[in-house]
DNA sequence: AGCTAAACGCAAGTTATTTGCTTTACGAAA
DNA sequence: TTTCGTAAAGCAAATAACTTGCGTTTAGCT
């Protein structure tokens, strides 16, 4: 439902949208999540409650949406030379990304609030267009398909973020290329 | 919180917290998510919405503690003879288990009110167990560490899961398992 | 320009959540 | 076994969040 998704898209719809998510990033600076309230940030933007309870539904929805658009404005991949380069900074950046405080805050928000699982395809479909694009820088190079680069390189990194306690170390994305691009006979 | 972590874990502690544990469960099979309410639960625990609000902090928290009981109680891996044959039913399993429709939804709930992390830590210390005990049935073959399979087996079924609409088709689980200790020469 | 319907605002009603205080019932010590 | 201290539960009142019905605004269409 975040971009322009009603059948009314324009001027005044996309003028509140607009308005109540920079309050919601305004105050998740400043205030934890169980702080958080619909009334409070309807206020901010300038908006009646009401109006935000018939867009999104609860405070869970709307985070959901406002977490999926920071995924959706970011730079594309960094580029270094080679294909190996450019999918271990890749990794790192996005180990970095969701790793930090707040990266992990908005793929828990992502999560939480999506009955549709319109927001988590937003997040999917992110990491694939990222591989996709370093791809074809390489069209001469013999590399894994982009589901098995997100299979072994952006899932474990995920699965660690979301699941274990402490972040996984820098570096890690980089192991996990390797690996992959390794290929060739491994011993465990 | 969820087994007896109070400082009072013994008696009434403890059945209030049953009692409440299995008033969820039952409303879950028969309401859906956003129609239940603390209330509602208390009332058919026979408990005080206060006492559930001062214990577990809000409905989602209790979701969550409820949700990762499930996978707390849960069979060790079936033995077939063979380290490829017991990975990969597991992971089978795993997949069947997890993507179903409740077992999504219960993945969810442990994520979305968690917190500090206990919860998605015993989802964790789940897939960690039940892959200690299969590779301990096998002590003299040369297998990849734990953490590995976790990383190239659990993890792209969760993420696949959790993040796109489509659950992995069965067989998913196998062939990342086949991939994992094919091990060899790979042309991708 | 005028029409239609989607989307917003407002106000009143309902339900959920918090808070201060009292009561109950473990658990330990006599 | 009785008594005592305390953590946790109950109760009730206050607050805050959420819902709903209805009138008003405004974007999109002809």
């Amino acid at each position: 439902m975040t971009p322009l998704t009603g059948s009314r898209p324009g001027g005044r719809s996309a003028r509140i949208q607009q308005a109540v998510h920079e309050a919601t990033k305004e105050l998740l600076l400043t205030t934890s999540r169980d702080d958080l309230s619909v009334p409070m940030i309807a206020t901010l933007a300038g908006v009646n409650p009401t109006t935000v309870y018939r867009r999104w539904g609860d405070l869970a929805a709307l985070l959901s949406d406002v977490a999926a658009d920071r995924f959706r404005e970011t730079e594309p991949p960094v580029e270094t030379g080679s294909l190996a380069g450019d999918l271990s900074l890749w990794a790192e950046h996005f180990l970095e990304e969701m790793g930090s405080g707040p990266g992990r805050s908005y793929v828990a928000d992502v999560l939480a609030g999506d009955s549709s699982g319109e927001n988590t395809g937003i997040c999917a479909k992110y990491a694939m267009d990222a591989i996709t694009q370093i791809l074809a820088r390489f069209p001469n190079e013999t590399a894994p398909p982009v589901s098995e680069i997100i299979d072994h390189v952006a899932a474990p990194i995920l699965y660690r973020i979301l699941f274990t306690k402490e972040r996984p170390a820098s570096g890690y994305g980089d192991r996990l290329v390797a690996r992959l691009l390794g290929g060739g006979i491994r011993r465990f």
